[in-house]
Order: C-alpha cells, then structure tokens, then sequence
DNA sequence: ATACCTATTGCAATCGATTGCAGGACTGTG
DNA sequence: CACAGTCCTGCAATCGATTGCAATAGGTAT
C-alpha cells in the first residue's frame, strides 16, 4: 500500500512535506500542496492509522464492553452508543463478555493492550466484575465510564437510570389503580441506591400497602417463573397485581397467566420495567418503565470524550442518573 | 505506560531480550527469561500492540459493518459473529451503516486506514452500496466477505441464508393446508437467486396457485402495511393466507387483522419469515423460517479468517449458502 | 553591499515494538 | 593450545507516520 514516503517521491520532495501537505499545513506552500494533494488522490493514498497512533499517542478508537445483545435492552444502548461515538468521531472496538467475569477482563486487557482512548463498560446485571483491574486502570489514567450502578460505583464516572424513581411511578400508579395486593417477581439484582425491588417496596408502603414476603419471588430462570406463578395462583388471596422487575420475566408471566386461564388485566395486573420493544407488541401491550435511551447513550459517551480530551471536566468522578418514565399501556388495567 | 525500553533497564539486559524472552523465544537463557518475567510481570507491562501492529504488519482485527441494531435479526448476527471472532483471537471494529451509503463507505475507509486484516460486511436489505470502493479494496489485497446476496456476489467471498428454499418451504406448507388464495406482502428486496417472493410465487405455481398481482404488496413502511391490510381485507375473495416477507412485517399484519375483529389463523393464515426471537412470543405465535445463525456467522468468520491466514483457501471466490428451515407454529393454523 | 526577515522545505529524532546478523563467552575436541 | 560449535545477547534497521529545528532562497531595508 502506498505510504508517505512514495508520494514524496512522485512529487519530488521529502515525506515531510508531503505529511504537512496533506494535514492542510500552512507550512507549505500552496502549489506544493495543490500538487500533493493531487499525486495522493490519484494513487489511492491513505494514511496508516496505526503508524499514525503509535506516534500521536492516541487511537481515535473507544472500547465498549457489554454484557451481550440477546437480551433486547443491550442491543438499543449499543446502538446507540455506536451513534453517539461515531458522531465524536470515533471507531468502536465491541466487546461482549457474555457476563463472565474472565472474558471481561480478557476485554479490559485486550483494549488497554490496543491502547483505546477511553473505556465504556456496561455492567451486567450480575453487577461489576472486573473492577480490581478496572479500577487499576483508571488508576493508571485510561478513561473508564461505567454504566449502571455497582458497589464501589462512587469511586468512578457511571451513568445509569433512575430506576429506583421508576419503581416509585410503578407503586404510585398501582397503588392509584386501588390495588393493596401485589406480587413482586423478577431477577435479584441489587443495585444499591437504584435498586427496583426496594424502592418499590418502600414506596408501596407509603400507601399502607406491604408486599408479604411469601410474595416476593427471586428467580434466576424461566422455568423459575413458570413455577412462581403456579405458586402465586394458588396463594389466598390472591394477587391483584404482579410487578416484574423486568420486561422479560413480565412476558413470560403474562403467559402463563394467559395458559392458566387468566385475563391479564381484568384478573390480574401485570406490569414490567425496561420498555423492550416488544413490550408493546404483546397482547395485552405491557405496561412498563423507560428512559430514554438516547439520553443515556449521550450521557455515556459524551462523559467518556469529555474525560478523554481532560478538558473542563471536573477530575471528581461523577454519577449521572439520567430520569426514567412510566409507560401506561393496556396491561395494568387503565386503558 | 512501562515500555520494553523500561524492563530492560530494569533487567540490566537490552530491550531485543525483553522481547524475545516476552515472547517466549528459546534464544534466551532460561533463568533470564524468568527474571525479565518476574520484572514485567511486577511492574504490570502490557505490550503495546499499536508498536507491535506496525511493526508486524497486521492489527489482529476484523472490521464488522452492519447496517443497524434495531431490527432484532442483527443482533442476533452479531452476537453470533462476535463470539466467532473472539474464538478466533481477533478483537471486533463495528460499525453501523444505519442502511446509509455513505456511512457504509466511510466505515470502509475507516477500518482500511486502521489496516484491519480482514472485513465482515453485512449487506443491508437495501443490498450493497459501496460495492465499487469494496471492490477496490478487495482487488488490493483486503479480504473481505459479505454476508447477503447482491448483484455481482458472485465476484466476492459471501454467504447467504437459503431464503429461497425457505420461501419454497412456506409454499408446500400453506399448499398442504389446502390454501389456493393467498397474499403476499413485504419489503421490496430482491436477492437475485435467493429472492423469498420469487421462489415463492413459483413454488405455489407448481401447485396451480398464482398469486394475483392484486394480491402482492410491496411496502416500505409500517403505514403501508396498515393500508395493505385495509385493502387486503377488502377483497374479494378475501386471501385465506398472507406470507410476509419479514416477520417484522407479519407482526404488524397480524396486529392489523386482530384490529380488525379477524381471528389469526382460523378466518386468516399468517406466515413470516426470519424467526426473530419475539415470533415465538407473540399470540398467535408466528409461522416462520429462519436459519441456524451461529451456522451463518460460523462460516462468515471462518471464510474471512481463512481468507487472512491466506492458506488453504481457494483464491476463487465462492458464496456459500446455509440451509434454512420452516418452523411451524400457531399463526398458519397447523398447530 | 550587508544584514535581516519571511516563506518553504528537508533532516533527523521519535513513537514502541520485532528480528536478522554479528559477536562474545564457554564448551568440547583434536 | 587452537579451532569449531553452541548458546545467548546486543546492535541496528525497520514498520509509517509527525514535528522541532536547521537550512535555503528570495526579497527588503539600510
């Protein structure tokens, strides 16, 4: 591939000029440049990033680290994420650790080793793995922005939802649609000061209504759900609501509501909290919660860039909760 | 960041030994090899793989361009195709095309100044954009495989989905269900030998069906489909089966005709094609045809990473097709 | 004519690795 | 004791850019 240095020899002066040249140099002088210019288009050139990096000392390029895209929620931040860092103009190095804690740090390695200018880690929901060796690195002066909330979040920059609040408008609305019998089901993922499953709880109390602990149901697995909701129907009394911690659990529920006999939400209430797009595909369309993933996409990247250029951004870390709204639809019985 | 330049010092030895012994060459003496570890290992160096890209002349990287994430086929893909390549050793540069031209070409560019060894392109239903400049890219040496088929696939490395046969698949079965008026509907792409509505409309040929051409919809977006629908319904004698060319379009349909007080599949059969995830989960659940994706990326990745390694390979191009299969469910009646 | 300034251009160092080749130390053999 | 053969290690070139500094040419002021 023609380099610099070819170039130079086709127009006649030495690869110095022909680097300023093409880096728009006021240096040279503009016939010079003109002729440059013209030498390199006609035969193809293009700068060699690496060769490039390896002396500015940066690459242009930003790792991200997910968790996977099967879940449908991952897929809608990336995407995002990608607009957003292509908009900065950056590259994307994609890494998705299928939640184990070995390939994250495999990642984690692999981008410090590929000398990204900056990290942006989605924490699964098993929380943070890696986070010895994520913290030595940010330590070690490589931007690293995480998203969600884990234990020890404080000590970097993250962003995540507010989900606590979002649990909040979930308790309020049921509480509001007259329901002091509720079930909470979903995956236990505690996230501290965000966490779902106490905030709504806390909030349902507000309202003089407890959520009995035989009604709590942690599950890990689909066949978890199946089986609670056998259990749940048999409780007395039973549930007039069912809240499920995420949208995928809140589907499954509806259906086996749905092959029990059940009528969602004439019998039963069920609302869940993410806002998939599938959320409003299913009959009936789940209620839910959402924030706006852009937002948080924006929030994320444009953090990660700020501490990548060093600039005005305030050394502290910082966490960005970015706001989380309540999505009626038919499966909460209000319309 | 320690550099090779640092250990030696460290190591009292030149930084030619610190690479070798690094690298595990047998050219060191064994007990220096162990000191220079220790010392690395201590002070937390980690290779500069920039330095080490220029020098070696290739970046351990394979640039993956999709067109989007949010419809839910592509993640799938690569998800899939992400696992193949960190298998393979080699870390992922993706970009989105977000279905734009000239998005597509400036991520060609991008990742060829970034001297990725090799280019995963995931031809969007729009079909390729930037074939001319990947053409050059190709002729200059960069492997690169496509994924889809598009006029003069045949010049390239590329693998495709048997969406043919799939097409053919879905005609025996609606035939077999006695179907005789049945409508077609979808996006207009057209995929030369593996296009879904051609085979399709031959197959139900070979049963003495024809598709009105008053019964073939071509639509761009879901406002179309409503409209179709409306149509659809109008005449006479009403399709007693519609074949979507996309799930995504079949969903819609199938909430169209629920609107419309229609009962899917008893007053109306519904087929897709893709077997996004969410086909299963809607109600009805929906007919489809799909292909094993990991099958797909599988042999993506491993023709690029043959193509790279630049071995056995045949230097021919070839396109390699991956079966699908039909996979029946509630929404084309048989279940 | 001399000194000085400006506008261009080239030289050479640098980024951090890898590796062919030369050379030193040490051992074994005749 | 000389010489060849091993085994290790270092020197220096190289990958393809960027950039500070020196050098040259031409023009102008004195």
């Amino acid at each position: 591939m023609m380099k610099l240095e070819d170039i130079a020899k086709l127009a006649g002066v030495s690869h110095s000029t022909v680097s300023r040249a093409l880096a728009g140099s006021t240096l040279v002088n503009r016939a010079t440049r003109e002729r440059i210019e013209a030498i390199a288009n006609d035969h193809g050139y293009m700068v060699n990033q690496v060769a490039r990096n390896l002396k500015l000392q940066h690459t242009n390029t930003i790792g991200l680290i997910a968790p996977e895209l099967s879940n449908p929620y991952y897929p809608k931040l990336v995407q995002a994420i990608a607009n957003c860092v292509g908009d900065s103009g950056y590259s994307l190095q994609l890494h998705l650790s299928g939640k184990d804690q070995e390939n994250e740090l495999n990642s984690l390695i692999n981008l410090r080793n590929n000398r990204v200018d900056g990290i942006l880690l989605v924490t699964g929901e098993h929380g943070l793995v890696a986070s010895e060796y994520a913290a030595g690195l940010h330590k070690s002066g490589m931007p690293i922005v995480f998203m969600g909330w884990f234990p020890g979040a404080e000590d970097f920059d993250f962003v995540t939802g507010d989900d606590a609040d979002g649990a909040r408008q979930i308790a309020r609305h049921l509480l509001g649609l007259g329901h002091k019998n509720i079930a909470v089901i979903g995956k236990p993922v505690h996230r501290g000061p965000f966490d779902r499953t106490t905030a709504f709880i806390d909030e349902v109390a507000q309202g003089d209504v407890v959520i009995d602990t035989g009604n709590r149901y942690e599950i890990t697995s689909e066949q978890d759900v199946i089986l609670a909701v056998k259990r749940l129907l048999q409780t007395e009394p039973r549930p007039t609501a069912i809240f499920a911690y995420q949208d995928s659990i809140a589907m499954v529920v509806c259906k086996e509501l749905h092959a029990a006999g059940l009528h969602v939400p004439d019998d039963i209430s069920v609302i869940g909290f993410d806002d998939l797009d599938i959320a409003s595909f299913v009959s009936p369309a789940l209620t839910t919660v959402g924030c706006h993933i852009d937002a948080m996409a924006h929030a994320f990247v444009n953090r990660l860039t700020d501490r990548i250029s060093g600039g005005s951004a305030a050394a502290q870390p910082t966490g960005i909760v970015v706001p989380t709204v309540l999505i009626p639809r038919q499966s909460s019985g209000n319309i």
